[in-house]
RNA sequence: GCCGACGUAGCUCAGGGGUAGAGUACUUCCUUGGUAAGGAAGGGGUCACGGGUUCAAAUCCCGUCGUUGGCUCCA
C-alpha cells in the first residue's frame, strides 16, 4: 500500500497525492493546460524541477511562464541547450558558466583556437531549435564529488573542475539533455520541448570569473521563448528601444555631438542641448534657492596638494588624467575630479559657529575622469561632465534632518520629471574588507545608520548592498532604467565623516570649544550629461513643454502672411515666449511634418483667415489640430501648462 | 584597459582590386499651397588615418584612432 502526501496549494486548497508525485503530474491533476505550461516547481519555497518527485507533505506552487522563477528556470534550461548545441557544432570546446540573467542568458565558452563570428550564430539557433523538437528530457543525477571529478578530467574542462573544488561532496548533481551533460544545481524545466524560440543576441568577451588576470572567454547571450510570438514582440520592443536611443535622438534634435579631435568622451552641446541644460539648472537653482543653498564657484584645477589632503590622489591618482606643470616652478596641478575638496576650502574660509550650520554651498561644478576607454558610451559614461553638486557641512546632530531634506529634494526632482520608474539603493561598506575605506568604525556606523533612518522615515522602498559604498562613506543611490534596460546612477546622497576630518575643518560650538562638522555630497541629476542622456531616453525626445528646446514653431501658409506671422512672434517674445518662423517655401504640410519630426510642442498655423481674425490655428505635436485660438489665450494656456507641471 | 564587431556625402545606407552610388538633408529656380513629404536642376566624399601587397587599393593584409556590444573599473 502506498503512502499518502498532503500538498497545500497557494490558494490554500489541499490534495492528496501518492508520495513520490511531482509537480508535473500534480499539475495534470488539476488541468492538462497547466500541465503543458508548468515550468518548474517551487516546493517549500524552493524552486524544484517538476519532474522531482515530492516525498512529504509540501506546500506547492506549480511555477509558469508568467513567474519570474519560472523564466529563469526557463532560460537557463535554455543556457543548457545552448551549451548542447556548441558541443554538437565545436566538439572539444569548454564550458565556463551559463546562467539566466534579467532578460534571456548567457554561456561563457572557451572555444580554444577558433573565433566566433557573428555570422555563425544563427547556425547555432538553428541547431538549438533542431535539439528542442526532439524534447529531451533534463534529467537530475546526483554525482559523488569524486566522479564529477573524473568527468570533467576526461574532457580536460579546467573551468568546470575549478566550480568543482568550491562545491561540497553529497550536494553536487549533474543535468543531462540529449548528448549533453553539465555540472549544474538546477532546476531545470521538464524537457527542452517547451523552448520554441530562440534569438543568440550578441557575442562578448568575458572574464573567466571576472577576473581580468584570467583567461577571456567568449560570452554568447541569447534569449529564448515558449512561444514564436513572444520572440517576434521582444524583437520589435527592442527595435522601439534603439529607437528611443540618446545617442540617436541627440543627434536627430541637434542637442549635442562628439569629435575625434576634441576628445573621446569629451561631450560638445549645441545650441539646443545648451538650452535645455540651463533649462534644468535654472529648475535645480530655484529648487535649491527655496531649500537655503548658497551658490558658489570654483576653478576647474586645483593644486595637488589639494587632492593629497582630500586623499584623492593617493587612491585615483594613478588612475587619473596626470597632473599639469607649471611651465618654470614645476608645481603640479589636477583637472579636478570632483569639487568637495575646493568647498572644503571655502568652508575653512573663515571661523565658523554652529549658528551657521548648516551651510550648504551648491555648485555646477564641471569635473574630468579619466574612465577607461571601452566603458564610454554617450552621454551616460564620459570623461567631462557637469554635477549638479552640493556640500552640506552641519553637525552630527543635523545629519539625518539634512540627509531627509536631501530625499525630498531628490524626489521633487524625479517627480517634475516624470520618473517614476527608480530604485533608491543603500551602498554600505563591505564588512569584510574595512581595510579598502577610509575612516573610524565609529564614523562608518553612524553615518550607516542616519541613512537608513532618513530613507525609512521618508517611507523610501530601498535595497541594501553591502560592498558598494564610496571610499570615504555610505550613500544613497537613485537609479534609473534607460532604454535598454540597463541600469545607471543618477542621483547620488553620501554622507562624509572623512573629508572634513582631513581638511580639519571645524566650527565653534555652543560650549565655546571646536567640533567637527560632518559633510553630505549630494547631487539629485547625478550629473547633467547622464540625466539628459536618460531623460531623452525616458521621453523619447519629446521634453516636457518647460524643458523643450524648441517650443513652438510659427507655420505660415504662404509667404504672403510672414508679416503676420512676425508681429505673433513679437507678441509671443513680450510674453517671456521665444519661437521661430519657418519661411521656407513649403507646403504647410511639409512645414508641419518637419515640425512633428523634430518634435516641437506646438505649431502655430497662420494664414489668412488668422491674419484677419489676429488669431491662431494652433497644433499639437502627436495629437494634432487644437483649433483657433486668440494670441493672448494661447499665451495663458502655454504659461499654464509649464506652471502646472511645474506646480507638482 | 581586455575580447568581438564596425568606420563610404551632414544623416541612413548600398557597392567593392581598374581613380565612387541611392534616399534624405543642403543650394538655386518654378510653385503661394490650409494640418505629417509639391516639382525641376545643382553642389558636396583623400571611401577614418598611417603603412604594406599589387601595374593598379575605397576594396586584400598590418597598425593607429574612433564608434559600438559586453567584461573589468568607477571619487
Amino acid at each position: 500500500m502506498s503512502q499518502q502526501i498532503k500538498i497545500t496549494l497557494p490558494d490554500g486548497s489541499e490534495r492528496k497525492y501518492e508520495k513520490g508525485t511531482n509537480g508535473l503530474q500534480i499539475a495534470a491533476s488539476i488541468s492538462e493546460g497547466l500541465a503543458r505550461n508548468v515550468l518548474a516547481a517551487k516546493v517549500n519555497g524552493q524552486v524544484w524541477d517538476a519532474t522531482r518527485p515530492i516525498e512529504e507533505d509540501s506546500q506547492l506552487q506549480l511555477l509558469t511562464w508568467n513567474d519570474g522563477e519560472g523564466k529563469n528556470t526557463f532560460w537557463h534550461s535554455s543556457a543548457h541547450l545552448l551549451a548542447e548545441a556548441l558541443e554538437a557544432l565545436y566538439p572539444g570546446i569548454k564550458f565556463g558558466i551559463g546562467p539566466p540573467i534579467e532578460t534571456g542568458f548567457y554561456y561563457d565558452v572557451d572555444f580554444g583556437d577558433h573565433t566566433l563570428d557573428g555570422s555563425e550564430l544563427e547556425k547555432i539557433e538553428q541547431k538549438m531549435i533542431e535539439l528542442a523538437r526532439e524534447k529531451n528530457e533534463y534529467i537530475r543525477k546526483a554525482i559523488s564529488k569524486k566522479d564529477a571529478i573524473a568527468y570533467y578530467q576526461e574532457k580536460g574542462d579546467e573551468y568546470k573542475l575549478d566550480l568543482l573544488e568550491g562545491l561540497e561532496d553529497g550536494s553536487i548533481t549533474f543535468y543531462e539533455q540529449g548528448n549533453f551533460t553539465d555540472l549544474c544545481r538546477g532546476p531545470h524545466i521538464p524537457n527542452t520541448g517547451f523552448i520554441k524560440a530562440v534569438k543568440l543576441t550578441n557575442i562578448a568577451g568575458a572574464y573567466w570569473r571576472g577576473d581580468e588576470n584570467r583567461k577571456m572567454l567568449t560570452r554568447i547571450y541569447g534569449v529564448t521563448f515558449p512561444k514564436a510570438k513572444e520572440l517576434q514582440e521582444y524583437l520589435t520592443m527592442l527595435e522601439e528601444a534603439k529607437k528611443r536611443d540618446h545617442r540617436k535622438i541627440g543627434r536627430e534634435l541637434e542637442l549635442f555631438t562628439f569629435s575625434e579631435k576634441v576628445g573621446q568622451g569629451l561631450p560638445l552641446w549645441l545650441p539646443k542641448g545648451t538650452l535645455l541644460r540651463e533649462r534644468l539648472v535654472a529648475f535645480m537653482k530655484k529648487a535649491q534657492d527655496k531649500s537655503g543653498y548658497e551658490q558658489v564657484t570654483t576653478p576647474h584645477i586645483g593644486h595637488k596638494a589639494l587632492y593629497e589632503t582630500s586623499g584623492h590622489y593617493e587612491k585615483y591618482g594613478k588612475d587619473s588624467f596626470q597632473p599639469i606643470a607649471t611651465p618654470h616652478e614645476g608645481e603640479e596641478f589636477l583637472l579636478k575630479p570632483m569639487n568637495c575638496p575646493h568647498h572644503c576650502e571655502i568652508y575653512k574660509h573663515k571661523p565658523r559657529s554652529y549658528k551657521d550650520l548648516p551651510i550648504r554651498y551648491a555648485e555646477f561644478g564641471t569635473v574630468y575622469r579619466y574612465e577607461q576607454s571601452g566603458e564610454l558610451h554617450g552621454l551616460t559614461r564620459v570623461r567631462g561632465f557637469t554635477q549638479d553638486d552640493a556640500h552640506i557641512f552641519c553637525c552630527p546632530e543635523q545629519v539625518k534632518e539634512e540627509f531627509i531634506k536631501v530625499i525630498d529634494l531628490v524626489l521633487y526632482v524625479f517627480k517634475a520629471l516624470g520618473f517614476e520608474d527608480y530604485t533608491a539603493q543603500v551602498s554600505l561598506r563591505d564588512p569584510e574588507n574595512k581595510q579598502k575605506y577610509i575612516g573610524t568604525d565609529e564614523a562608518w556606523e553612524k553615518a550607516e545608520s542616519a541613512i537608513i533612518e532618513a530613507a525609512s522615515e521618508k517611507g523610501l522602498e530601498t535595497v541594501t548592498e553591502l560592498g558598494e559604498a564610496a571610499f570615504y562613506g555610505p550613500k544613497l543611490d537613485f537609479m534609473v532604467k534607460d532604454a535598454l534596460g540597463r541600469k545607471w546612477q543618477l542621483g547620488t546622497i553620501q554622507v562624509d565623516y572623512n573629508l572634513p576630518e582631513r581638511f580639519e575643518l571645524e566650527y565653534i560650538g555652543s560650549d565655546n570649544s571646536k567640533h567637527r562638522p560632518v559633510m553630505i555630497h549630494r547631487a539629485p541629476f547625478g550629473s547633467l550629461e547622464r540625466f539628459v542622456a536618460v531623460l531623452i531616453e525616458h521621453c523619447a525626445g519629446n521634453f516636457p513643454l518647460w524643458l523643450a528646446p524648441e517650443q513652438l514653431i510659427i507655420l505660415p501658409i504662404s509667404e504672403k502672411f510672414k508679416e503676420y506671422a512676425e508681429q505673433v512672434k513679437a507678441q509671443l517674445d513680450d510674453a517671456g515666449i521665444s519661437g521661430s518662423i519657418d519661411n521656407r517655401d513649403e507646403k504647410i504640410g511639409r512645414k508641419i511634418r518637419d515640425a512633428e519630426v523634430k518634435k516641437v510642442p506646438f505649431m502655430l498655423i497662420v494664414g489668412e483667415k488668422e491674419a484677419a481674425e489676429e488669431r491662431l490655428s494652433v497644433r499639437k505635436h502627436g495629437e494634432g489640430d487644437l483649433g483657433s485660438h486668440t494670441v493672448d489665450g494661447f499665451i495663458q494656456y502655454f504659461q499654464g501648462i509649464i506652471a502646472e507641471s511645474l506646480s507638482k
